[in-house]
DNA sequence: CCGCATAGCCC
DNA sequence: GTACGGGCTATGCGGG
């Protein structure tokens, strides 16, 4: 039913106050971007019929539709009670969005999430794609995406009348040109959508014992969807000048390498590069070949290439993608892996530079005013899981005497602790001796060898390699230690399911301590702004370091695992620039920060 | 405009 | 006999 007036707006509202504590809510928005500009144009709800004997009542508002007639936007504060009860439930297809359009608007949201799109990932990863649409009819016999095409059609129809551009990126953001009276069957379709597939996956996921992880993934989805509302602080000044600086070293070795050259020629291109440089591949290990070969171009293309990669990839996408407070909100994806880790994206902060000199990248994410940066990252997570689920004797020990498991494995084996340290990571990976050989820079028999002995002093990796397979194959599905699964349809290899045992594990680990987190912070003006699988970044007030920091360790250190699981803080004023927080008897210890000027 | 290839960043 | 787990983005290039 379109809502076209304020009378039958209250009887809506009045059947929400009567009805069951839950509505299924889907915006329209002019955009996918609710932080840089893109707001709702109109709101679908469904108030389910809890008695089953009707699919529920659908209703659409509309409130800033180009065409037609809309209701007066100050009427959208009339859903705010709605929204604001953390008693009632808010049904969903990716929540995340719709709540952040909806806060906004200065319409904060306390519901609790129940997001049919997470319910579709836990009940099945695999799935080609987690569209509304495609899930829809894929399970539910509907024609929704005929119905949506439809749609699109009209848009493009009314677009071209206006003499407006026709690409489709842009289709969605131009669903506003029609009036309500058109869109409102398609939004009201969404929602009644929405609500089949919740009752489907319900079904779904009891019968394969996974709906009590759905509330769960739903409150990690509120505390995600807090994390990205806060979004991380750049320093724009910086961003700008390390910009302008890349820029110009681009341009001084673009020139040097010109002059070498001889021509014009297109440093970005690989095929130009191939020629000029005589080789297959151009990648850095062939470069760092050439540059010990004495070849004059390979040393300045690899600084080219550093430049350009943190020039566009981080600094014009920080500047691109901040709001008026210079910060930057990304989209941190509950359903981006198969692992059940978060992906994130626009930017991916899960993926800045660590390093040095050029990749200074870090450096930018900064501490607003009064407040400090935290960082807590788990020592060893993946090798402390392993040691629990295989129980070898030497991880146990190690690890209950807090010795430097590095070191251990390398005396054991006869390898430096470099290599040891490489090895245990690959191993998590469930390596092969090619992989190895190529990781160490040995050759492969040597690598073959290694993990002979490797195998020999821990034999309970190899067989939790081998048991992780076998019941991988036989179910074709491994439950994580929280009971979350990772599925393997018929034609899927199950060689990686001791590594999808871990690197799920792990991500289970965090997302228990971010949703704990979240509620323990609650109160405090202390936020978790980040989190990066094994680290979680925080903004801290400063005076609140000592009873925040000690929270954090607590619930980052509280697993039920054979193996005690440690957490180490770091602290400064910019998530580049660090210092370790001790902890005696328990006690943290600040270190004495300096702003640095630059 | 889109998909693929290549390259490169993270845990 | 085999086999390195999980992500995102920029750029070029050739297809339509």
């Amino acid at each position: 039913m379109l809502i076209d007036n304020d009378e039958k707006y209250l009887a809506m509202l009045d059947r929400l106050r009567t009805g069951p504590p839950l509505m299924v809510y889907d915006l329209e928005t002019s955009g996918l971007d609710p932080f840089r500009g893109d707001r709702l144009i109109g709101v679908a709800i469904l108030i389910p019929d809890m008695s089953g004997e009707t699919p529920g009542e659908t209703f659409y508002i509309p409130f800033r539709h180009l065409a037609g007639t809309n209701l007066p936007i100050d009427r959208l504060y009339w859903l705010a009670p709605f929204l604001a009860d953390p008693q009632r439930s808010l049904v969903g297809f990716n929540l995340k969005f719709d709540v952040h359009s909806t806060e906004i608007e200065r319409i904060p949201v306390f519901n609790r999430h129940m997001d049919v799109m997470l319910a579709a990932h836990l009940a099945n990863e695999n799935e080609l794609s987690f569209a509304l649409k495609h899930l829809g009819t894929k399970y539910l016999e509907s024609s929704a995406a005929d119905a949506e095409s439809e749609l699109m059609q009209k848009i493009k129809k009314k677009v071209k009348e206006l003499g407006g551009s026709t690409a489709s990126a842009k289709l969605k953001g131009e669903m506003r040109v029609l009036p309500p009276e058109h869109v409102a069957p398609y939004a009201e379709q969404d929602v009644y959508l929405t609500w089949q597939l919740a009752r489907f996956y319900q079904e779904v996921l009891t019968k394969q014992g996974l709906l009590h992880l759905w509330p769960e993934v739903n409150a990690y989805s509120e505390t995600i969807t807090a994390m990205e509302r806060r979004g991380v602080l750049i320093d724009p000044e910086r961003c700008k000048r390390n910009l302008e600086y890349a820029k110009q070293r681009q341009e001084e070795l673009y020139g040097q390498m010109r002059q070498i050259v001889g021509k014009d020629f297109n440093p970005n291109s690989v095929p130009q590069l191939r020629e000029i440089l005589k080789q297959k591949k151009t990648d850095r290990d062939t470069l760092i070949k050439l540059a010990q070969l004495k070849n004059p171009i390979a040393p300045l293309l690899l600084e080219y290439r550093a430049w350009v990669k943190v020039a566009g990839t981080y600094y014009e996408e920080f500047l691109k993608l901040m709001d008026d407070s210079y910060r930057i909100h990304p989209n941190l994806n509950l359903i981006g892996t198969i692992s059940s880790r978060l992906s994130c994206s626009r930017p991916n902060l899960q993926a800045l530079p660590r390093g040095t000199d050029v990749y200074r990248v870090r450096d930018l994410v900064i501490a607003p005013p009064g407040y400090v940066l935290v960082s807590f990252d788990w020592n060893q997570a993946e090798l402390r899981l392993l040691a629990h689920y295989t129980k070898d004797e030497f991880l146990l020990d190690a690890y209950r005497h807090q010795k430097d498991i590095h070191q251990e494995t390398a005396d054991r084996i006869g390898i430096t602790r470099t290599q040891a340290k490489r090895t245990n990571f690959s191993i998590v990976y469930g390596v092969g001796k090619i992989g190895l050989a190529e990781e160490l820079g040995i050759s492969v028999p040597e690598a073959a060898q290694l993990l002979e002995r490797y195998h020999a002093m821990l034999p309970g990796i190899r067989k939790l390699y081998s048991t992780s397979e076998q019941i991988a194959t036989r179910n074709r599905q491994i439950p994580m230690w929280t009971g979350r699964l990772r599925h393997y349809r018929e034609e899927d290899p199950t060689h990686r399911a001791m590594s999808h045992l871990i690197q799920g594990g792990v991500a289970e680990m965090a997302r228990i301590a971010l949703t704990k987190l979240h509620r323990r912070l609650e109160g405090t003006r202390a936020y978790q702004i980040l989190q990066i699988h094994d680290e979680i970044l925080f903004e801290v007030p400063i005076g609140q370091e000592i009873e925040i920091v000690k929270a954090i360790k607590a619930i980052m250190e509280d697993y039920p695992f054979d193996v005690p699981i440690v957490a180490e803080g770091k602290i400064g004023y910019s998530w580049g620039n660090m210092k370790p927080i001790d902890f005696r008897d328990g006690e943290p210890v600040i270190p004495k920060l300096e702003r640095e000027n630059v």
